[in-house]
RNA sequence: GCCGGUGUGGCGGAAUGGCAGACGCGACCGACUCAAAAUCGGUUGUCCGUGAGGGCGUGUGGGUUCGAAUCCCACCACCGGCACCA
């Protein structure tokens, strides 16, 4: 048996192609020279800002950030090489969890792990060779840059946008704080699994539900900019429904109860109505009931809370509620409705109670069935929704419709929830359900008992986090129990040290331990008050450091309005889909608060936006626990960065999972051997006349020129690398079969490559450039123009079918006339022998590149 | 249940109304070599045929068109979002 012995395959196998030595040797000129540097305010270049999510410092870089940075790299090259004035940016979401719960494990300081991490990953990006301008580097850990999380917190709070409310909210048992809505996945926290529970608890809350209607409707801008899948996502979360509110009498209760409904039309339809059992309107109805029903429903509710979401929300489980003994009085026929508690109605949704419609709403068929209550049909889905409207007699009896009496859902349990003709609802008799509804909501406006009004399946923001490594709100607690803003002169309230501090999860912030910190005095009055012991969600940070980028240096204000007309918003912006109803909602919604306080001219953060597929490995998401890990630093060390890069830009469309078994590095760094060949093959001068080179390769470069720039801006990374490759073959091919390496289009062609390969394989794409006489940096170089001579062919392949089927083709000139294909289309010997005889009865001419002959 | 997306060789994928499978991976054959690696050249959708050539082929069925992977309709499969949201 013979040992395998490892080789160094890259420095020696390719044949002097060493990536270490170019890669080491590009990146300290990179640094010394600092070509990336974004424009200053004397550039009159046009500008583009490219951004890809910045990243959590969570170790060291992984698969998925040498993807999306790669990809963001890419497009910022492209559009120097363009003649743009480009910012490239690149910061730290530094705040979170992570850090931690690694300082409690390890007892340490959650700094020190996030710093040492953040160097890491700097260093990682830098031997990746990122276009980054590193002049602009933001920490949202760091108090110059969190003292302006806690300047818009207060600008939200003298808005009335950040405010405090006591609700039942997400409680993570596992990491011991509260989550946002967002951020409760399928009942589970998003990042540790645990199931979450509810809790009471007050807390602080960002009003983003006054947004929801401005969040749906300014996504139509964004169609075609933004994918669609995301545009979609949130869509559905924010869920808006449009209908009614509608007030009941309460026997007994002086003020009316408010329900909402999408369906005002089947008002007369209603037989009663439902109440959340954990509403306090229900603990009220209740209490103001018998004895017998307080402990019912007290037993009921007791059993509703011991609930999941999991279990509350999972659907087909047969309706459950208890009697309240109360009742409601229908506002447009007095009708007495029984008043239930049942747990399929949802406190915070609409006003956590519903008239119910057991003949037109499938969910309260389910309950009207299950407890014996009422079904009354007041729209016939059998009639007619065109033509005459059929007469109805209004004393007729549900029994005489026969039409009706087949689907009555009382029988059949299934609900009419389609459209149709109003029936037993006095007025509105004979109506479609569009015109019912228009028709009650005016009359309900009328007599003041109710209203048209839209509801939201979006919840408010919850921010208050109950952890250590974050924001602290800067609000302060006074003795006579206000809440009151820490004065802007001092600001940044920074966190304390965290030695000495409990940091493990005890369900209250870690803050409140620390005495000097938590205790300080009323700004008014100089009494001693209380911190709040609080952080901030760190989707706060990341809400607006789009913005922070522009002057990341500015101790004064948190971003720059002059640099934000020049530079916002974001031209291009890159990262997981996993965002796209979390970071990505609440930028938008922070956007166009700063745009309703005047710091901003635009509504919109992010004109364009890509979401990268991930990198996965053998179909399943690459993981610690699996042990599927690919790491980057050993691919980086193995193949180089330009290998690595090129095989991630080939594997296949941005917005695909790329599986790391059919991600080909080899292939790569061979390709790369010949293109990087080439260039030291090239022999003749750089001041030659491309003109007098070989027209056929010509031709090839001149085609790379007029497609690159459009693949790149539909961002077809991996079609521009096989365009790279057919012209690297191509070249080959003239060197040693064809022009030889001394004719002008084998420079022309080899440059070109030089100057597309930047974008993908910037260190050898430099190496090649100075292989080829010029000075660094190529990267700088601004892209050719196409000779539109070159486009046009001269002679192209025209197709010739009969019925639909190619029989031949024929080289004919690009400008051949429509009526010589024809004839020459008719003479081809394949065509007469495939004809058989037949008769040719029409021919479709499209010159020069189709000829269609049908025979029938 | 509602809404949306996707479906192409052994594999990743290309082609958005005009030669399906560009480019690459893998595989096979050859040149160079004592040999191997690297490099270079060739073959590679499938079936029939010695060959020339022909049949079939982009999830399935239908349609539009001289012509469909591409447009339309229905269905199937997979993936994703929302879901007792009134």
């Amino acid at each position: 048996m013979s040992q395998t012995v490892p080789v160094d395959t890259a420095a020696i196998a390719e044949g002097g192609y060493d990536p270490h030595a170019i890669q080491g040797k590009w990146q300290e000129r990179w640094e010394q020279e600092d070509p990336f540097r974004a424009g200053g305010d004397e550039d009159t270049r046009p500008r583009k800002y490219v951004l890809a999510m910045f990243p959590y410092p969570s170790g060291d870089l992984h698969m998925g950030h040498a993807e999306n940075y790669l990809y963001s790299d890419i497009v910022a090259r492209a559009w120097r090489h363009r003649g743009y004035n480009v910012l490239h940016p690149i910061g730290w979401d530094s705040f979170g969890l992570p850090a931690e719960n690694a300082a409690i494990k390890r007892g340490a300081d959650p700094r020190e792990w996030t710093y040492a991490n953040i160097a890491q990953q700097k260093e990682g990006f830098r031997s990746y060779g990122v276009s980054f301008d590193w002049n602009r580097v933001l920490h949202t850990s760091d108090p110059e840059y969190y003292r302006w999380n806690q300047w818009l917190f207060q600008k939200m709070h003298e808005r009335g946008l950040a405010y405090r409310k006591e609700s039942p909210v997400n409680w993570c048992p596992n990491d011991q704080t509260v989550l946002a809505n967002e951020q409760v996945v399928d009942g589970q926290c998003e990042r540790c699994g645990a199931v979450v529970v509810k809790k009471k608890l007050t807390q602080w809350y960002f009003r983003i539900t006054d947004y929801a209607d401005r969040l749906l409707d300014d996504l139509n801008q964004l169609e075609g900019s933004w994918p669609h899948k995301v545009l979609q996502m949130q869509r559905n979360w924010i869920g808006r429904s449009v209908g009614a509110d509608i007030d009941f009498e309460i026997e007994g209760r002086a003020e009316k109860v408010t329900v909402f409904s999408t369906r005002p039309d089947t008002l007369h339809g209603a037989t009663f109505m439902v109440v959340a059992p954990d509403s306090d309107l229900a603990a009220e109805l209740a209490a103001d009931s018998s004895a017998e029903v307080r402990e019912r429903f007290q037993d009921y509710l007791e059993a509703v809370q011991k609930q999941t979401d999991i279990e509350r929300q999972s659907t087909d489980r047969p309706k459950t509620g208890v009697f309240l003994d109360r009742f409601a009085i229908n506002p447009v026929n007095g009708e007495r409705l029984p008043i239930w508690a049942a747990d399929y109605v949802l406190a915070d949704y609409g006003h956590g109670a519903v008239m119910a419609v057991p003949a037109h709403d499938q969910r309260d068929l389910d309950f009207a069935r299950a407890f014996d209550l009422p079904v009354r049909v007041v729209v016939d889905t059998t009639a007619p929704l065109t033509g005459a409207i059929p007469v109805i007699d209004p004393d007729a009896n549900l029994e005489d419709l026969d039409t009706i009496e087949s689907i009555d859902p009382a029988t059949t349990g299934v609900a009419l929830v389609g459209d149709g003709r109003m029936i037993n609802s006095g007025s509105l008799d004979g109506l479609s359900k569009r015109n019912a509804i228009a028709r009650i909501t005016e009359e309900l406006a009328a007599s003041g008992t109710g209203r048209a009004s839209k509801s939201y399946r979006l919840r408010d923001w919850l921010i208050s986090r109950q952890r250590f490594w974050g924001t602290p709100i800067p609000m302060i607690h006074t003795a006579d129990g206000e809440i009151v803003p820490v004065p802007d002169d001092q600001l940044p309230l920074r966190l304390p040290d965290a030695h000495g501090l409990d940091l493990a999860p005890k369900g209250t912030s870690p803050l409140g331990g620390a005495d000097d910190w938590m205790s300080t005095v009323d700004p008014r009055t100089g009494e001693s008050a209380r911190r709040d012991p609080d952080t901030m969600d760190t989707f706060v940070d990341s809400s607006w450091y789009y913005m922070r980028f522009l002057a990341p240096q500015d101790a004064t204000q948190p971003f720059d309005p002059a640099q934000a007309l020049r530079w916002a918003p974001v031209d291009f912006y890159i990262g997981g889909v996993e965002h796209a109803i979390l970071h990505l909602l609440y930028a938008r919604f922070i956007t166009k608060v700063l745009f309703d306080m005047g710091y901003v001219d635009f509504t919109e953060p992010f004109t364009s936006l890509i979401n990268q597929g991930m990198v996965i490995l053998g179909g399943s998401k690459m993981s610690k626990s699996k042990g599927n890990l690919v790491l980057f630093h050993e691919e980086l060390a193995a193949h180089g960065a330009d290998a690595l890069r090129v095989a991630l830009a080939f594997a296949g469309p941005v917005e695909d999972d790329k599986d790391w078994a059919d991600v080909s590095t080899t292939g790569a760094q061979k390709f790369l051997a010949r293109a990087w060949r080439i260039a030291h093959d090239v022999t003749s001068d750089p001041d030659v006349v491309w003109a007098e080179g070989d027209t056929a390769l010509r031709r090839v470069t001149h085609r790379l020129w007029a497609e690159v720039p459009g693949l790149i801006e539909q961002t077809k990374f991996n079609v521009v690398v096989a365009r790279l490759m057919e012209a690297v073959n191509a070249i080959r091919k003239a060197i040693d079969t064809g022009a030889g390496p001394a004719d002008p289009a084998v420079r022309e062609a080899t440059e070109a490559v030089a100057m597309i390969l930047d974008l993908f394989a910037p260190h050898t794409a430099e190496e090649m450039w100075e292989a080829l006489g010029y000075d660094r940096f190529v990267g700088l170089v601004p892209w050719r123009q196409p000779d539109a001579t070159l486009l046009v062919e001269e002679n192209v392949t025209a197709v010739i079918q009969i019925d639909g089927k190619v029989r031949s083709t024929i080289e004919v000139s690009a400008r051949v006339d429509p009526a010589e294909l024809e004839r020459a289309a008719r003479a081809d010997e394949k065509i007469v022998r495939a004809l058989a005889g037949r008769e040719i009865t029409r021919a479709i001419v499209r010159a020069p590149k189709v000829v269609s002959f049908s025979t029938h």
